[in-house]
This record gives structure tokens, sequence and C-alpha cells, in this order.
DNA sequence: TTGACAGTTGAATAATTATTCATATATAAT
DNA sequence: ATTATATATGAATAATTATTCAACTGTCAA
């Protein structure tokens, strides 16, 4: 009775390649924060804003008008994105300028720009 | 009276950089399949089952052992990623077999683990 | 100091979505 | 035929989250 019979609903098929499989998996904080950064990414709005940072610094009234929408939103995303490290700011006077601080972000629109004119 | 100022809740402050942003920005449906492509990508266990495809050909039910979750979420799971075409299957007896049939999702991966192991 | 503006933020709403549960389909074995 | 197994799927539930709205802070100018 192997041990994997009391882990999920059904039995197991090919037992090597489960074994072999379940050695070379990540641990669960790795896939979290692996997700949590392609989460992060997988925003339209979120995208264009850090497309936008990747051509020019720009305060948060530039991008509103970039993305045609209103401060608070983009002001509420900027704050996930700073959280998350991938953007930083500086301030002067009134106005907040927001630049990329993260260059794996921009290799990975490469390769999603590269998927998407590859497939449909 | 420029363009600019119907489109948002505020005055413009940099228009050169704004306008040179917009020249550049990719048109509205190349954000929403770039989001559409990480958002795939920005989920645990969507994460995990591409890990375990990118080591072994599977069928659902070792994909939940190695998992440990119900063959139903992992159907469920799979066909998503099936309809974005970035996992195939083939049939034989009563099982499916499933394989990764998208070459830039590793990539995604590894610049996605570099990123971890750089930041927090 | 008063008013105007840039930006932030909390709460509410609306929309999306992952998992569960029950059921259905297809294949193989008895 | 009947039963068991592998997988798929629709509906319901629960959780997450993007945007809006209103209110607030901080800075500059008059």
């Amino acid at each position: 009775m192997s041990r994997s019979e009391f882990s999920c609903d059904c039995n197991v098929i090919h037992q090597e390649a489960v074994d072999e499989v379940l050695q070379k998996m990540p641990n669960e904080d790795t896939f979290n924060h692996l997700a949590d950064l392609f989460k992060l990414i997988g925003d339209t709005t979120r995208c264009r804003i850090l497309f936008a940072l990747d051509q020019s610094e720009m305060c948060v009234c530039d991008l509103a008008n970039v993305l045609n929408m209103t401060k608070s939103s983009i002001s509420h995303q900027l704050a996930v994105l700073r959280r998350s490290g991938v953007v930083k700011c500086r301030k002067s006077g009134k106005e907040v300028f927001y630049t990329l601080d993260d260059e794996h972000i921009v290799k990975l629109f490469e390769i999603g720009l590269v998927h998407i004119n590859h497939k449909g």
C-alpha cells in the first residue's frame, strides 16, 4: 500500500513517473511566489502601466492619461506594483514619478509578446 | 485644448512623454492577450500542473497524486490549459495523457524562478 | 490662510474564478 | 449486460480582486 493512496481520491496509475516528478517539484512557497509574480502581471491595467513605465518615467496623472483611466484606479494599481517591488517612485513637489524597478518584467513581456505573435 | 483633456479626470502634466508613450503602446488586443497569458500561469495549481508536465507526460490521476488534489479539480484546470493551447492530450484506453505543448511556458518559468531567487 | 491640485486610501460594489459536488460519458473487464 | 474505473462537465459556493466613490493628506500659489 503506497503512501500516495492516502493523498487523493484516486488510484495511482504510474507510480514511477509520479515519484520522479514529486522529487523534482519545488516546494509550495516557490509555486506561490511564482504564481504571485505572474498574477501581478496578469492584468491588463498593470501590463499597460508597466509597459508605459518601461518607455518613460511617468507621474500618476500621465499614466491616467495614457491608459484613459481615473487617477484613483491607477494609484491603487501602482500601490500593488510598489508593494511587490516592481516599480519605485520619487516625489517631486505635488507629483510622484514612477519608474520600472525590475529587469525581469521586460524579459517576461518580450517572451509573452513572442508567444502572442506565434499563437492566436 | 488637447485631445487628452477629455480622456480622464485630470490635467495632462507631461504632454510630450504621454504622446511618446501613446505612440509606442501596443493596441488593446495585445495587452488583453498578454494579460491572459500571464493570468493563465498566475495560479498555483496551474503552475504546478505545468511544471509537472514539463518533467513527464502524465494522466489526470497522476497529476491528482502529485498535486494532492481531486481529479475533478485537476480536470477543470486541464480544460483551461487545453483551451489556451499550452497543453495537449492523447487518449489511451480509459486514460488521457497530457503533455506540455508550448515552449514559451518553460522560459517564463525560468525567468520567474530567477526573479524569486533574486527578490524575496 | 485659502483655494486648487496631485496623489493616496478605505469601503462598497461588481465581476471573475477556483474548488466542490453530483452527475454524465466512455472504455475496459467480468 | 453489468460493473468498475478514468475523465469530463455543469451548477453552486466561496474567495479574490478591479474599479468607483468619497474623503483625506500634502504641496504649491495667490
